[in-house]
Order: structure tokens, then sequence, then C-alpha cells
DNA sequence: GGGCCTTTGAAGTGC
DNA sequence: GCACTTCAAAGGCCC
């Protein structure tokens, strides 16, 4: 990971199974005691982003309040300091946000199991979380929040992680805000609608804003689309943006142990689950056994890895579609009749994606945001801002979703013991093209960087003409005056790129 | 319809 | 052990 910190970026990344957060003190003091160099780190870092994105990212307070402190008397770190204030100023004082915004969940150190035989937390997980969350009250969402879960009427998610509330003082209405381990759940709950002693965790910044009613309370709307909600069934969960015919929109790997409240949670291809999962979708010994320790009987997914609804994790993409083109190949051409059954297993076997790594999680969570911010829609110019952005997060900050990447990881190895990446390798797949390799040459990859300090809007030229870049995903066909020079040249079309080199 | 683009990180591969 | 490759997500663009 090219980080700029001169190794600590590489230990987040490839040694971020290091991070240990059952000790935030210690944590701390490492931090302290790398503060020069953090600072130093995030001077260069923040040397990514230019004066005019931070302007911009004045309407942001939760970008603001993410940066780090400021350290100099630049005008960058003028305008934080003001966006700092001015942040302060919104939430009253009575709300403190958490330090990061964008990562309102909460981190169990033991995933398998933060709480004691008894029912109660771990002194560990309680520690843990009340260190991460001051104002959390583990003890009020331990035995009794357990106690409240028998007797809720329909089961909630994110049992998994266990039941804590936060209370937020001053705001009554929103005296329970929960948290799903899903980013495309709303975090702020009603505890008329969904048990306020429920566990939700979730990773999505994008519903949790303290200063404003939980968009329910808003009025059930669509935000996409402005149109009133259709009420829900009633066993389902109001929270999950979820109509009956976007069935399958929320994400998030842990979420499949929500089985009922969130039933049309997890993606179903076309054609449902008409084959057999393989043995590497079952649920391995220790899951079943911690899941069928922690919860009712018809919570536990099966042992195919797919609960009773039949909600596959999200990790699971049937490949029914590309089966279907397979088996009409298969029609077509004799010869594939004649593959091993194992071939055909093989074919028939579900994808099974890869755990997101920290970066594609801050993406999938940040990404709306930057859509919004700069008005852009392109994937690509989105995802550059997104790296720019990822860098300049804070160590801490890069962390947590690290340690979010690294808990995803887990959950897939107990969930696909004997899945591995090379799975997913085009040439263990048929029928699935191989990509082209990229041709990358070198000091090809962040050229733009240095040239595009404003990752939203108002793009300044290129003025290097010798980085060679893929300009057309960022500024379009019709904006090729903005392109670099090598770029031009890959469109013969215009014309000025054969002077220019 | 499918590949490309773009980002970072994890994991696999090849030497 | 290192360098390189592939794949995760996303959606517009292009062939």
């Amino acid at each position: 990971m090219p980080q700029l910190n001169g190794g600590g970026g590489d230990d987040l990344g490839a040694n971020d199974e290091m991070i240990s957060f059952k000790d935030e003190g210690e944590q701390e003091e490492k931090i302290s005691e790398n503060l020069s160099a953090e600072r130093d780190l995030a001077d260069v870092k923040s040397s990514l982003v230019n004066e005019s994105e931070t302007n911009q990212n004045s309407s942001s307070d939760s970008e603001a309040e993410r940066r780090p402190p400021p350290r100099s008397e630049t005008f960058r770190d003028k305008t934080r300091e003001s966006l700092e204030e001015a942040a302060k100023r919104q939430d009253g004082g009575l709300f403190k946000s958490p330090p990061y915004p964008g990562y309102p969940f909460i981190m169990i150190p033991d995933l398998t199991s933060p709480y004691l035989p008894n029912g109660s937390l771990s002194p560990t997980a309680r520690t843990y979380l009340q260190m991460k969350w001051p104002l959390l009250d583990v003890n009020h969402g331990s035995l009794q929040s357990r106690q409240a879960l028998k007797d809720a009427r329909s089961p909630s998610p994110a049992h998994i992680v266990g039941p804590f509330c936060l209370e937020f003082p001053g705001q009554s209405d929103l005296s329970l805000h929960q948290f799903q381990l899903s980013n495309k759940v709303p975090v702020v709950q009603h505890p008329h609608h969904v048990h306020p002693l429920t566990p939700l965790i979730t990773y999505s910044n994008e519903h949790f804003t303290p200063g404003n009613p939980p968009p329910h309370l808003q009025g059930d709307v669509d935000p996409k689309t402005g149109i009133p909600r259709p009420p829900q069934h009633p066993d389902i969960s109001p929270y999950y943006p979820l109509s009956p015919g976007s069935v399958g929109q929320l994400p998030h790997p842990l979420g499949w142990l929500v089985p009922q409240q969130g039933q049309p949670v997890y993606p179903i291809t076309t054609g449902g689950f008409r084959h057999p999962y393989p043995t590497a979708l079952t649920v391995n010994a220790s899951m079943q056994s911690f899941l069928s320790s922690r919860f009712p009987h018809h919570m536990v997914p099966p042992h195919h890895s797919l609960h009773q609804t039949g909600i596959p994790h999200p990790a699971i993409v049937t490949p029914n579609v590309k089966q279907e083109s397979s088996h009409s190949d298969i029609g077509l051409n004799s010869s594939k009749h004649q593959d091993s059954k194992k071939e055909d297993e093989k074919k028939k076997q579900p994808h099974i994606k890869k755990p997101l790594n920290a970066f594609m999680l801050y993406m999938k969570e940040m990404r709306a945001k930057v859509v919004a911010e700069c008005t852009l829609k392109e994937s690509a110019a989105i995802n550059q801002i997104l790296g720019r952005r990822w860098h300049a997060l804070t160590r801490e900050e890069q962390a947590k979703y690290y340690e979010l990447a690294r808990k995803e990881r887990q959950l897939h190895m107990q969930l696909y013991p004997g899945w591995s990446a090379r799975d997913n390798y085009a040439g263990n797949q048929q029928g699935k093209k191989k990509k082209r390799k990229r041709d990358k040459q070198p000091g090809e990859g962040n050229e733009h960087r240095e040239y595009f300090p404003n990752p939203c809007l108002s793009l300044p030229p290129i003025t290097d003409l010798s980085a060679p870049k893929k300009c057309r995903a960022r500024f379009g066909l019709d904006q090729q005056n903005n392109w670099c020079g090598p770029c031009r040249c890959k469109y013969p079309k215009e014309v000025s790129c054969l002077v220019r080199a």
C-alpha cells in the first residue's frame, strides 16, 4: 500500500491483524508516540487534498470533524479549525459525535462471544465498548436488553454482536440509537418500531445524523425517489429501506445473521437457489455452535449457509444468470457434456465474493457522500477522490476500517472455510473471460494525483503531458480539453494531441 | 452485453 | 521474499 508515512501505512495494511483494540489506552500511547510522524503523515496526506476541496467540504461537518487536528497556520488548517468550530456549534455541545462520524459502528474485540455465560457482556467487551463509546450504557444494554430481546416480537438484526444501546442526552425521541452491520440500513431507529434494546450496528454514517430525526420520523419516504414507501409488513423491520421489489439490497455480509427482521436482505438472483451449495458454504461447527448457543433455533442459519428465508450471504453470488448461458452453451456444444461431473459441479458453485478490504468498506460508505458533494457519477472519478480521501484519513480512522475488514475476513473464513481467493480467479472459472491485463506503464497510476488537487469540481487542466492516464473516464469525451496529452493521443480524433505529443 | 476505468488492500502466483 | 496479478465495489462509457 502506497502509504506516505514511510512504512506506517504498510503496517495498517498488511499487518492490520496487529491492530489491537483491546487496550485503547495502549493504542493511544502508541498514537502519541507516533504523533510527530503522524503529523508529518497528515501533512503529506493533506497535501494531496487541495484547498478548494477543503473549502468545498466546509459544507460537510462530518468531513471536517474527521480531519486531523490542526497543527500549523496554513490556510487549510485554519479552514479546518473553523470547520471544526462550526461542527461543535452545530451539535450544541449536547451531542458529541463519534470521533469518526463515518464509522458509527461498534467493533467487538471478540466477535464470537462478547457475552459471558450468564448473558452479560464480558468484561473485555464491556470495557472495550465503554472505551469506544463513552456514552454507551453497556450495563444497561446487557442483561436487560437480552431479556427484552426475548420479549421482542420480531427479532432484530445483528444479534451477533450483542445488544448495545446508545443514549444521547437531549434527544429524547432519539434516545436509543441502534446500530446495524449494514451500510444501507438506517442506524437511527425509533424505539417504538423496533425494540429499544435491539442491537443494531452499522458502519454507515449516511443515516447517522444525530442532529436530524431519523428518516422514518420524517415520513417514510424513499430517499432516492422521494416517493413515500408503502407500509411494510409488520414482521419486517420498517427500517430496512426495502420494498418488496428491492429485495436483497443490503449487502453487509454479517446481515445474513438477520433471519427475520431483514428478510429481504441479500441479493437473490434470478433463479433463486436451484443449485445446492457446496460444502465450502456450510457454516462450520464452531460458527454453528456459536449461533445455536446464542440465538433461538429458528434464527440460526442452516448448515448450507442460507438462513431460513433462503437469503444467502451477500458474498455469495449465485451464478444462475451466467449458468444459463453456460447451460445453453452446454446444450449447443455437446463436447461440454463430456466434461467431468466435477467440472459441472464447479460451474454450479455459487460465486463467493472476496471479503471487502478496508478501502472497499470505506468506499462503500463514502461513495454516496462523494457523489452528493461532487455531483459525480462516474465511479472511476469518484474512486480517485475516495482514494485521496482515504489517504487523508488519519491512521486511527483508517484503523477502524482495517479492523472492520479484518472482522469481515474472519467471518468470511468462518462462513466459507474452504474458500480461497484463488477460486475467484478468472482462470478457475469457466465461461468467465479473463480480464485483460492492464498494461501499466512505469510511473502510471497516480500521476494525476498531483495534478488534480481538487477531487471534486473545477479540476484544473493537466499540466504534465508526460502522465499517460485515462482521462476519458474522468472527463468524458466532451471535455477533452482537460485530457492529458497521452490520453488525447489515444483518441486520434483530437488532433491537438499530435501537436502536443 | 460485457469490458474498461479508477481506487486500495488482500491474497494468489511465479520466480 | 519480492514483484506482479487478480479481484473485491461502483456506475458511466464505449465497442
